[in-house]
DNA sequence: TTGAAAGCGCTACCAC
DNA sequence: GTGGTAGCGCTTTCAA
C-alpha cells in the first residue's frame, strides 16, 4: 500500500470518466462542452464523480488541444507604481468579467527587458496582450518589438497598447499633450506666471508629450517654459525628490513647479518641505494622473485625472472587440490645495 | 494563394524541424532541451530555423508534455492597494528572477470570490499558489477552501500564505500582535496618553490582531483602550475616514488615533483636516504597513514597517523551499512627524 | 446521444 | 548523437 497523502497527479478527465463510467468524450461534453448534448442522467454522474474526485480541467491541456487560452499577457513597468497598479487593476477586473485571466510581468522601463518579456509571454499564447507602459523614442529595441507583435498579431493574438499610438497597434489613447496644456491654461487663470518643470527624459514619449503639451497651454498665453527651468530626473518619486532639488536653489523664481506624473510631483513636495518650503503656499505643485493617494496628501494635489481603472478595463475591451476604437480618454484637470489662487 | 496575414497559426516545433531538416526530437533538444547532446552544426541549423520561423515553444503544450508548468498564481484582495502591490511585486521580480511568471487575481475580500478563484487558479496546475489576503475568521467558506488548497498540495502543488497561520499550509508569518504592541509602546514613551483606533472587522484577522495587539501594549503600561473607542469600519481608505469622522464628535478625548493600516490612516488624516483639526498637532495619528506613499504624506505617518516585497520574494522562496521557514518578518515601528513626542 | 479515435504541440524514452 | 514514437490531458470529428 502506498500512502495514500504522497504527491499524486491531479484526477485527469479520464478518471471521471471511468469514476462515472462513461466514455472521455462525454465526460468531456457535461463538464466543458458548450453544446450541452449530454442526457441529464450522464450530465449528473459525470459532474458528481468530478465533484467526489475534486477534479479540475486541466488547462494547459484544453489550451493544446483547443489552440486557444484564456489568458491576456499585461506588461507594466513597475506594479508598484499606483498609476500601472491601477490600471492592472482595470484590467483584471475586466478580464475576471469575461473568464480570463491575467499573467504579469514587469518591465521595469527597461526597452531590452520589454522586448525579452513579451517573446517570453507570447509563449503562452494568450488571447490578448497589453503593453501598458509608455513608448520610448529612439529605442534600439523598438523594430524587434514591433516585428514581435506584429508576429503575434499575424498569428491570431490581439494587441493593445496604453498611452501614445506609435505603434500600428490598437492603442488606449491618452492625450497627454492636451491634458497638459488644459493644466496649464488653468494654471494662468489662477495666477501662476513663474513656472519651472520636473519631467523624465524626453525620449519618454509620455514625459514630453506632457511637457510640451504644458509648454504649449503656456505659450497660450504668451508665458515661456525655458529649458533651464526644467529638471529632467527619473520617471519615479525619488526622481521627482531629485527634480525638486535641483530647482530649489532657485525655487523663488518661480511660482509653479509641474511635475509630469503624480509620483514624482509627490516626491517634489516632499523635497520641498525638507528643504523649508511649503508647497501651495510658497509656490503651487501640479501634477499628473489623479492616482488615488493624491487627494490626501497636504495639500491635496492639482493634478490631471485619467480614470485609470477604465483606462486598463477599455485596454482589454479594445483587444477584444467589445470597445468601441473611439477618441482618446477623456482627461480632466482637477484643482486642489496645492495650487491655491495667486494674487 | 492564400493571402499571407490571414491570421495563421503560430510555427511549431515541427515547422521548425521541419525548416532545420532534422527531427522533431532534435529540435525539441536543440530549443529547450537541457542536456546538451546536440551537435553544434545541427544546433545551430535549428537555432537558425527558429529564428528565421519566429519560434515561440508553446508553454501550454510543454505544460502537459511535462506535466508541469513554470507558473505561480497569486491571490490578493486589490491590486490597487500599496500593500498588495507592494507584495505582488516582491512576488513578480522574484518568480522572474527564477524563470517563474505570475498570474494574479483579486479576491475583493470575498472569501466565496477566493474560493472560486483558488479553484479556477488550480486548473492552471501552478507550481505555486500564494495567498495574500489577510484570513478571516468564522469564514462560511473556510473548510471548502482549506479543502481545496489541500488538494492542490496533495497532488504536488505548493501552498504559501502571507499573514497568519491558521490554515496548516506554509506561511509568511507577520506579527501583527508584536507590531502593534512595540507600536504602542513607542507611543506611550512618546508621551500619548488618551487613545482611540480605527480598525477594520474583528473577523478579519490582521485588523483583529493588530487592535489586540496595540491593547496589550497600552495594557502593558496601565492604559485601557475601550470598545468605545474604536470604530470599526471598511479596511480601506474610505473606512479609515469614515472611521475617523466617527471618532471626531469625541476627538478631544483622545490624543492620537491608531489606525490598523495605513491606507485607512492616511484617509483619516483626512477626514481630521476636513474637519479642521490638524493630526499631528492637536492629534496624533498612526498607521501600520509602512507603505511608500506615508513618508511623503503630511505629517509623515508615523507606523510599523514590513518590508512588502520582501515578504513577497519570501513567500515564493517558501514555496520554492529556496527560503528558510525562520521566523516571522521583523517589523520596525518608524516614528515620523504625525506623532511628534508629546507634553 | 454516445463512444472510439485522431489529433493539439511538445517531451522523453527507446532503439539504432 | 540522432530519429522514431509513445504518451501528456483534453477536444472534436466521425461512426455507430
Amino acid at each position: 500500500m502506498t500512502s495514500p497523502d504522497l504527491p499524486a497527479n491531479p484526477p485527469t478527465l479520464h478518471d471521471v470518466a471511468r469514476e462515472a463510467g462513461v466514455s472521455l468524450a462525454t465526460a468531456s461534453r457535461s463538464l466543458n462542452g458548450s453544446a450541452r448534448t449530454v442526457r441529464e442522467p450522464y450530465r449528473e454522474k459525470v459532474l458528481a464523480a468530478a465533484a467526489r474526485l475534486g477534479y479540475t480541467p486541466n488547462l494547459s491541456a484544453q489550451a493544446v488541444a483547443k489552440g486557444s487560452t484564456m489568458t491576456v499577457a499585461l506588461l507594466v513597468a513597475d506594479i508598484a507604481d499606483p498609476y500601472f497598479s491601477s490600471i492592472a487593476a482595470g484590467v483584471i477586473r475586466a478580464a475576471d468579467d469575461v473568464g480570463l485571466v491575467v499573467t504579469m510581468a514587469a518591465t521595469e522601463r527597461d526597452t531590452r527587458r520589454e522586448l525579452e518579456l513579451v517573446r517570453a509571454m507570447r509563449g503562452q499564447r494568450p488571447r490578448v496582450l497589453i503593453l501598458a507602459g509608455s513608448r520610448v523614442e529612439g529605442d534600439e529595441n523598438e523594430l524587434a518589438l514591433r516585428a514581435e507583435l506584429e508576429a503575434f498579431q499575424s498569428t491570431g493574438g490581439r494587441v493593445t497598447l496604453i498611452s501614445q499610438n506609435t505603434l500600428p497597434f490598437e492603442t488606449v489613447l491618452l492625450d497627454n499633450f492636451e491634458g497638459a496644456r488644459a493644466l496649464a491654461a488653468s494654471l494662468v487663470e489662477l495666477g501662476y506666471r513663474r513656472f519651472a518643470a520636473i519631467s523624465g527624459v524626453a525620449s519618454l514619449r509620455t514625459a514630453r508629450d506632457r511637457l510640451t503639451g504644458f509648454r504649449a497651454g503656456l505659450a497660450d498665453h504668451g508665458i515661456d517654459l525655458s529649458d533651464d527651468d526644467v529638471a529632467v530626473t527619473a520617471f519615479t518619486r525619488d526622481g521627482g525628490y531629485a527634480g525638486a532639488e535641483q530647482l530649489i536653489p532657485r525655487i523663488t523664481d518661480f511660482d509653479l513647479v509641474f511635475a509630469v506624473n503624480d509620483v514624482m510631483a509627490v516626491g517634489a513636495m516632499s523635497a520641498l518641505r525638507d528643504a523649508g518650503i511649503a508647497p501651495g503656499v510658497e509656490v503651487g505643485v501640479a501634477g499628473y494622473d489623479d492616482i488615488p493617494t493624491v487627494r490626501d496628501v497636504t495639500p491635496a494635489l492639482t493634478t490631471v485625472r485619467i480614470p485609470l481603472e477604465e483606462v486598463g478595463a477599455r485596454a482589454l475591451a479594445l483587444a477584444m472587440g467589445t470597445g468601441e476604437q473611439s477618441a482618446p480618454i477623456a482627461t480632466e484637470v482637477i484643482l486642489r490645495a496645492s495650487t491655491p489662487r495667486r494674487g
